[in-house]
DNA sequence: GTCCATATGCAACAGTGTTGCATCTAGGCG
DNA sequence: CGCCTAGATGCAACACTGTTGCATATGGAC
């Protein structure tokens, strides 16, 4: 995995509707009793700011950019704390680390490459045929974007690698 | 996640089929020109004498129980050369270690709790429709087996806390 | 302003997986 | 059979992700 690093994505929607769903992400918070601090908040205002999803450390780095000595350690706690408040959603993109984003963003379907480690994005209604099936057939409640796909993406399997598999090779194409 | 730990299962089928199992995939690994060693080898009798799916570290333990002296590092690399031959299957559950099963069996698509931590098995082709979707409109070549999914089993959903939603709850039920 | 529950900082830890390098060994060849 | 070399292993050290215990600081209710 050499390349496949989120995108850093500045700030492609305007600050003012990232200042809007900051906003309502506070009061939301402040609805279920829970306080209103400086990290939460700076953890908020990262994860408006960009369009992508971003890890842990990722958000780390950018709350200390804003507002500098805020601890590794309460990262992973605000976002836990947003986590079960519905404000944000985990996704685990094959081995990395978890990536983060708004509840609003959690719409799609992760697919991870796993060759080069890009990341796709699917529609979020992609399992839910899959999920229907699995309620009836076990009572089993998909999280569609809960844990990212893995694959092969169209340019790795273009290269050589699985165009001419060997002769012996396994039943299924990807081995 | 307190009780989500995979089924030791012993020996499930008889130990002829496992043998069997154990010498065709030493026959691959020769007709690919790659050695056959002694670490090598028991990583594969670990996994044919168990129905279910392993960590890295219960096959290291395994190993050393039969072949003392093996190291942990040598278990990750033997994984990963049985992975590249297509012998071996690697699926992520969760937040957890990876897990590795027989390439034969890497027929069943996983499905971890998101409360409990339990692991489910569906049929293989579960994913197929998704997977033709998928390869039709962006080229991406899903490996079904390579992530489980994640949900909430029937159980825990059964329980209180899935059944009565907080009145300001967010749109999905799971959140 | 006062007070208390809770969020944070800090340090230390646990688990998973990787890397560099010296040594050993599988298996091809004579 | 024994020799030889590419490749596999043992070992130690490391990187990364995430967690926990405890003292301190702070949000927000009064």
């Amino acid at each position: 995995m050499d390349d496949g690093s989120p995108p850093p994505t500045p700030a492609p929607d305007d600050a003012e509707t990232a200042d809007r769903v900051v906003a309502e992400a506070v009061a939301r918070i402040r609805a279920h009793g829970e306080r209103v601090t400086v990290a939460r908040t700076a953890v908020l205002r990262v994860l408006a700011d960009t369009s992508g999803f971003l890890t842990a450390d990722q958000i780390f780095a950018e709350v200390n950019r804003a507002a500098p000595g805020v601890h590794r350690t309460t990262i992973y706690r605000a976002l836990d704390a947003l986590e079960r408040l519905g404000l944000v959603v985990q996704t685990r993109m094959g081995q990395d680390a978890a990536t983060y984003q708004l509840g609003e963003a959690g719409t799609y379907v992760h697919l991870v490459c796993r060759d080069c480690g890009r990341v796709e994005r699917a529609p979020g209604d992609l399992l839910d045929p899959v999920a229907a099936d699995l309620v009836e057939r076990s009572g089993f409640r998909l999280i569609p974007t809960g844990a990212a796909l893995t694959g092969v993406c169209r340019s790795c399997f273009d290269s050589l690698r699985y165009r001419k598999p060997r002769p012996d090779a396994p039943t299924a194409w990807w081995q």
